[in-house]
RNA sequence: CGGGGCGUAGCGCAGUCUGGUAGCGCAUCUGCUUUGGGAGCAGAGGGUCGCGUGUUCAAAUCACGCCGCCCCGACCA
């Protein structure tokens, strides 16, 4: 992409809303626009990110075995009357009417329609087990909606769910997702850590979130210090097989959020010099939650024995838009946003110092060209902005890789790339550079 | 929802107390010079002062009402 004919309305100064610095760094980089409280518009370099994101995602759960499928935003009353969620839920959950005086919801999350999708079609334990998600836009109405996409109230979510004829079979469910969910965070580039949690509204007795340690975080949380470099399972994983031992060595471990949390117990299982007591942001959550929909909602099954029994449920949300937020709280220094190479919205950006000049003209050009015959996702700054402005915007926006070519070093046949994580510059020459990075 | 604060040009702000031609910096546009860490000079454009009602000869400024946004708290992916 050249910069010249992209849409990267970055700010100098910071607006006067944003307090944390990923809501901040986000307005400043062009990531997003806010249009109401908690409510925004995502701009192409934002949007790319969340896409990168969400494909991680996608990847991962398809890898676990989940299906996608797509539900709507807007969802009938009558579902969610089934189960007494309609009147449970209360004022953060947006109601609509239709020109005919139904009643419409936008959907706050997914449990009740899928249920009714599962029980339309499913009838026999042989179709069992199932998990169908989705990454559709939710909208809770927050009383206080803060911190840009961190905590809005439209936001994206993936959201899956699991069906399964008995407990042992949805706890096999509950693993998939655990181990899915490590991996696909971990792919991210951010560390998470699951952690025992509170069902909350969705109901149900067994849930971890899943919890990026960030100095901003909203919530405090209590964890092993070992929990920190436990090593995520590979590409290689076999989500058939049993996964409880991956997940045990992780849950017998103390881990909670401070809603959970007991200290008395933290102290007796962790010792001094293993305590690690920190700020994080819940990006997933997990939950089991047995028969909560399907008996209301009569969904169930025929067994073996010929006998129809509900199904039992867990479902599993990973916060899509929020992560974006998160992992730049993660990940971020004083000059602007670090982005984690996966989710970075360019690979490289190819700097021009001296757009017009014919020698530089050229180099810029036949890197550009190499690169991205090779598949990378190349952003050029072929502007007439000076160099200055160029350094400082490629830092702010955060795009891991910077191949820098200007007349001075062209006049040894070099260019320099620097590595925006660390700030480490290298002087390459063109054929090498654009070997280092064609892959 | 309780408490606090703020709405003036695209962004950051001054002006409001004490009513009297709407300002500054950045950004934008034009020209010239400049070009390795957010350039300089000269010129130009851009604002229903959040909305409404009222007071007044006169309202960004005073009064009342409304809307929006932000912060602290209680609540949540």
């Amino acid at each position: 992409m050249r910069l010249s004919r992209y849409f990267l309305p970055v700010l100098k100064e910071t607006p006067s809303e944003a307090q944390i610095v990923s809501h901040r760094l986000m307005l400043r980089a062009g990531l997003i626009r806010q249009e109401a409280a908690g409510i925004y518009a995502w701009l192409p370099l934002g949007f790319r990110v969340l896409q990168k994101i969400e494909q991680i995602v996608r990847e991962e759960m398809n890898r676990a075995g989940a299906i996608e499928i797509l539900m709507p935003t807007l969802q009938p009353s009558d579902l969610w009357k089934e189960t007494g969620r309609y009147d449970a839920y209360g004022p953060e959950m947006l109601r609509i009417k239709d020109r005919h005086d139904r009643e419409l919801l936008y959907g706050p999350t997914n449990e009740d329609m899928v249920t009714e999708i599962f029980r339309a079609y499913v009838k026999s334990y042989k179709q069992l087990p199932l998990n169908l998600y989705h990454t559709q836009w939710k909208f809770r109405d927050e009383v206080r909606p803060r911190f840009g996409v961190m905590r809005g109230r439209e936001f994206l979510m993936k959201d899956a769910y699991s069906f399964d004829l008995d407990k042992e079979g949805a706890r096999r469910s509950y693993n998939k997702m655990y181990v899915a969910y490590l991996r696909a965070f971990t792919r991210m580039g951010i560390k998470t850590i699951p952690m025992r949690a509170e069902t909350g509204p969705i109901g149900g007795d067994l849930s971890h979130e899943f919890i990026v340690l960030a100095d901003t975080g909203e919530s405090e949380v209590f964890c092993h210090k070992d929990l920190l470099d436990m090593p995520v399972p590979g590409e290689d994983v076999d989500f058939d097989a049993d996964l409880e031992p991956i997940v045990r060595q992780r849950t017998e471990l103390y881990a909670a959020t401070s809603d959970v949390h007991e200290a008395a117990r933290f102290e007796r299982e962790v010792p001094p010099d293993k305590r690690v007591n920190a700020r994080g942001i819940e990006v997933g959550q997990i939950f089991y939650f047995g028969t909560k929909y399907s008996v209301p909602m009569k969904a169930t099954v025929t067994g073996p024995d010929g006998k129809d029994v509900p199904i039992e449920g867990g479902s599993y949300g990973i916060g899509v838009s929020r992560l974006v937020g998160a992992i730049i709280e993660a990940s971020h220094d004083d000059a602007g946003i670090v982005w984690p190479e996966p989710v970075a919205p360019f690979d490289v950006a190819v700097l021009n110092l001296k757009a017009g000049d014919t020698a530089t003209d050229k180099a810029c050009e036949e890197i550009y060209a190499k690169l991205t015959a090779a598949g990378r996702d190349v952003l050029y700054d072929d502007t007439s902005d000076r160099p200055g402005a160029k350094f400082a915007t490629m830092d702010l926006i955060g795009i891991p890789h910077q191949i820098v070519v200007g007349p001075r070093g062209l006049e040894k046949g070099t260019v320099e790339i620097k590595v925006r994580k660390s700030g480490a510059k290298e002087e390459l020459s063109l054929a090498e550079t654009i070997n280092r990075f064609a892959k």
